[in-house]
DNA sequence: ATAATAGTGTCTCTCAGACATTATTTA
DNA sequence: TAAATAATGTCTGAGAGACACTATTAT
């Protein structure tokens, strides 16, 4: 077997995906189960080690497929953690990404063994991970508040109060209609489709977002 | 000599510093020059590999007090950069820190041969550090114009107008002298000493950092 | 006295937030 | 025609931005 020596010891590197979707009106996070040590049944972050030959988006990206089958969806570096203990095994270092995916574009692929959980009733997990969804959360909240990455997380085209309702559960508070269509139609970012979804009351138009749309709606700012 | 072997090639871990400071009231960076391959005579960034026994943030603080003498100074995370052909040498992973470090903290240690350059007027970088301290710039006029952190560029006590004259410096836009007292005070960030500093006109009164301040005072949101 | 810098208040206009009714479809 | 959901406009209050003069010191 080929080994490879080096004169001074070098840590392992991974990338560990946050990956968040909304599972019956829910906001939930993709997790795996561990069979090995050195946390044998506990849930984990999806991840894997980065090849030598692939960049960390790749990685993460390589990830994203075998866990959900889907090639692209939003995708943001998180944080690398890289505390010399947060892996009994050896010196890990970890690059966390974070990911948005919309409910119609994951399929479960054969080699995953990924399961949705609820973002509100996680169970303990293994390594430093807790720590590192806390923080993924916290982006995606903060990203919702002064960006609209909403989207990413629903079909191509969608309604406004679908829209609505995904910032509602992942910001945990109730938004005025009339308000939340003004600012996501003055900021720009979504456009009307001539499409329409019909369903128990009156029709709803669709929209989708627009390509050419920066996506990075700032509020008012501090200075200047 | 001793080596150190392992089943799969693994990166080497790298942590380079973008650090701020203000030089003749122009924003400067503290580059060193490199002697060997692959970039001699470029500047780069100061940075070094990552101990197997340091944490990320012990090894920014380290190479750190290597170039600048101090201990503390404000300090994050900015990003890792692990593009398989950045080190022509061979696959190195890089988790990039951002410094902000106070005029009067700043002493010349014989170990560090770095140099501050200001920071528009950068030369042609070694690897791809344009590409970190263009991102570092970016973040670094986005935290000021955000939360509140001008104030570490500074010594302890400071005048208003010489923080009005640092967040000008790093913005590059002229601030109204009424609203920014307005702003920054209203925000609590800082508070009066009873000191006083005496020069050509009236003398100015001396103020601090709180303690106890929330320094990310966050602009209105576009949600909720 | 003059030069230099510090320190202070008001007005206006934009935008966020609160709020209720009408419109269009299916069953 | 009733039930369900979509779509729409106005008023008010807070805060950002523009703006000019007085106060205090050294020389």
């Amino acid at each position: 077997m080929q080994s490879f020596t080096y004169a001074f010891p070098r840590p392992s590197v991974t990338v560990d995906m946050v990956i968040f979707g909304v599972r019956e009106s829910r906001l939930a996070i993709l997790l795996v189960e561990r069979e090995a040590t050195p946390f044998p049944g506990y849930w984990t972050l999806p991840g894997g080690f980065v090849q030598i030959d692939e960049s960390l988006e790749e990685a993460a990206q390589r990830i994203l497929r075998k866990e959900t089958g889907i090639e692209a969806a939003y995708l943001e570096q998180l944080y690398t953690y890289g505390k010399p203990d947060r892996d009994p095994r050896g010196r890990v270092i970890t690059v966390a990404y974070f990911a948005l995916v919309a409910a119609d574009t994951v399929s479960s692929t054969p080699e995953s063994r990924a399961k949705w959980h609820y973002a509100n009733e996680l169970p303990t997990l293994g390594f430093d991970h807790n720590e590192i969804v806390e923080y993924g959360l916290r982006r995606l909240r903060y990203k919702l508040e002064y960006s609209a990455v909403g989207f990413e997380l629903l079909p191509t085209e969608f309604t406004l109060t679908e829209l609505q309702t995904t910032y509602e559960i992942i910001l945990g508070v109730q938004l005025d209609k009339r308000n939340f269509r003004r600012k996501i139609l003055e900021a720009k970012i979504i456009e009307e489709t001539h499409n329409t979804r019909f369903g128990e009351g009156r029709p709803a138009r669709l929209y989708r977002y627009r390509e050419d749309a920066v996506a990075e709606v700032k509020a008012r700012r501090l200075f200047p």
